[in-house]
DNA sequence: AATCATTTACGAAAAAAATCGTAGATAAAA
DNA sequence: TTTTATCTACGATTTTTTTCGTAAATGATT
């Protein structure tokens, strides 16, 4: 599987949260959580890769193209994950999951959540 | 804080791991835990442009310079980690543990002492 | 049909990152 | 002291990613 760079990254997010989508409605989602704006032929190329990368589908029936992200979430989560934990925290998960928790963003909800979950874990062996 | 490139990365990790290094140090240590090898200067290189990004330091004070990672560890860990569970994640520390631990990998150990963890956090507040 | 707006295709340029060759400095060996 | 080996400095090249301008196609409007 193709590791997506940083921008093709912001793209996919905003298939997957909104499903189908024509470069148009990409352009200006991407320019509403952003900074600086991109333009419109900058987006377009971009996915213009993607879809050469097989990272998107196309539908070209019509005039306005119609793109799709080809992984689901969860993979790319998954496969982003294994590679970052293998660089930055040499595959331990362990340490990652002490950092991330030590963050004070994480919710006493959350918490408890994640004790269920390792109790499940633990069952299932 | 500068977020290092993945190369860059690569050579704190060897900096953090061995404390000082040389650069034929570092560019051996590389060699070891890679598939392509990687030319003495081109690691020189990149470690003249971490000096300038303030990433090492330099002691320069014999012919053959010794370089030390500026920032800690875990410092650089928990920035690159609150960057990755944004991007990828979008924020929520919940969901990234949640994958991270249904990865076959986890140990009965491992899981047992995040479970200690999330006790003492939710102790504290 | 002529005009206008929107779209895709294409390629060039800019920016960022990685690679290495060569030259000159420095120290060790002969 | 000459030679040899090793090092840093510098810059050129290559590769990857991001950016956008221009042209041609398509469809809508008048």
């Amino acid at each position: 599987m193709i590791k997506p760079t940083d921008s093709e990254l912001e793209i996919l997010q905003i298939l997957w949260q909104k499903g189908n989508c024509t470069v148009r409605e990409v352009n200006e989602a991407l320019n509403q959580s952003r900074v600086g704006e991109v333009g419109y032929t900058t987006t377009l190329k971009i996915m213009q890769i993607m879809y050469e990368k097989g990272l998107i589908s196309r539908d070209d029936s019509s005039k306005t193209h119609i793109f799709t992200a080809i992984a689901k979430e969860e993979d790319t989560q998954k496969q982003l994950l294994d590679r970052f934990m293998d660089s930055v925290f040499k595959g331990s998960a362990m340490k990652m999951v002490v950092q991330a928790l030590g963050n004070q963003k994480t919710t006493p909800e959350e918490l408890s959540a994640i004790k269920k979950l390792i109790d499940e874990i633990e069952k299932n062996k």
